[in-house]
DNA sequence: CGTGGTTTTGATCATAATCAACGTCTGTGG
DNA sequence: CCACAGACGTTGATTATGATCAAAACCACG
């Protein structure tokens, strides 16, 4: 498990916007970098927490992507969403005080570690923390409500097309383009988390390429006709 | 709207082992009575709140059964849970100030109405309280991976035996029988929630039946063969 | 420059959706 | 209390969608 113990403050975050200080005034920043006890990095294929571990933070994303997926007891595997900078991950370890997904990182990362006891006491000071942990638990479950209409009322095509939507958006909101991106992940990571087989996957975006909506070559994609895509999603808006 | 001023205390409700008070001390569990306002009663098919509502308070289920949904801008909608007594409804709505879902009765009901800020300024200082607020918004979340892990790769069998098995074992919590229920939703409810056709719950519960797995007449229903039912979810535990 | 993981594409199959008809229960008003 | 309308549920026949199986191409990396 590679630590730095440099602390580098909130305050000066780029991703300060996005990420755990939205919000907060000037002052509250302050406290809040006494909570980023340290940094991890977490390299390729690696990972930050796993299933069953003890719960003792939350993390940050700083830099790269992560999956996070939960496993039935029969091997099948789940991915149940992919995380970049400035989003937080770990609160699925707070009800029990253990993790109950492994999150795995797509690409070498760095995340800022934030002890949730600390988080905790802070949030009983500062309000607007504590406003603000509510909102990232909040968001994160109206999130998966969106999962939830994909995977029990969308086809193929509606899927993948939320899904690239979805990833551009989110990558726009952090400063790269809207319309070209890299996929940090495999056909088979977005067909589990579609709930779709990496054929499928593969196929849709063949099927993308022709129609003129996209363009793929390996993990690099561009979206052409985002329009398009939007309407895949939803066809009766006339 | 019908709602009763009339003032009943956590202390004393018989649902404190499930609810909120669960884990406070009793000269917490007093403070506790005070952030619950008042109580509401909501008809069969009428609604707690809705999708765009102002999010004002969250909701502890007294008696009765919801369904919470979402509803894409074509019309389809997804059940994305069922919620009976002890437990809490509104999360989602803390993250924008709004509700982004319905909350409709399957029965007669009625909830204890906790204004949010109410709640906010209560667990600054109880640590318990705010503690068990966390709790509740990460049990929901990792409920909810769940549900993606059923929709994303399990079979039309699998789903509904798993969702057979988890209202029996919610019921049993509750003090009902653990293999007696009735089912407080229709057939296309429960396929909306598990991403199947009303057809397919239909004709699945008979084949349950054929195999002596469950006893169906209408909503009543008897589970037979609790092992059998929980070999269908995992195969591969040889 | 090979080796293994990843991706594409084709052929076939399985599962659940769809379409359709009928049966059953519930609740409402006469 | 009964009759009726409308919602709900069951079952059958057929179809569509995506899964599965298979083979080959491609790429990244050591």
């Amino acid at each position: 498990m590679k630590t730095v113990n440099i602390k580098v403050a909130c305050s000066s975050c780029n991703l300060r916007e996005l990420c755990m200080p939205v919000g907060l005034e000037p002052g509250e920043l302050q406290r809040i970098d006494d909570i980023v006890a340290k940094r991890r990095k977490v390299r390729r294929r690696e990972t930050l927490f796993r299933n069953g571990e003890r719960f003792t933070s939350l993390y940050a994303i700083r830099t790269g992507v992560f999956k996070t997926r939960v496993a039935s007891q029969d091997g099948r595997d789940q991915v149940t969403g992919f995380q970049m900078a400035g989003e937080i991950i770990g609160l699925d370890g707070i009800v029990n005080d253990q993790h109950t997904c492994d999150a795995v990182a797509l690409e070498d990362s760095e995340v800022c570690v934030m002890p949730f006891d600390r988080i905790e006491e802070l949030s009983r000071e500062v309000t607007a923390l504590q406003r603000h942990v509510h909102q990232i638990m909040s968001r994160e479950i109206v999130r998966e409500h969106g999962v939830m209409m994909l995977l029990g009322s969308m086809r193929a095509e509606e899927r993948l097309a939320a899904f690239l939507l979805n990833l551009a958006q989110r990558l726009h909101a952090r400063g790269f383009s809207r319309s070209e991106l890299v996929l940090r992940m495999t056909r088979e990571e977005i067909g589990s988390y579609l709930g779709l087989k990496l054929e499928t996957i593969s196929r849709t975006l063949s099927k993308f390429m022709d129609e003129g909506l996209i363009e793929v070559h390996q993990r690099n994609l561009r979206i052409l006709d985002p329009e398009a895509l939007r309407r895949l999603i939803t066809p009766a808006a006339c």
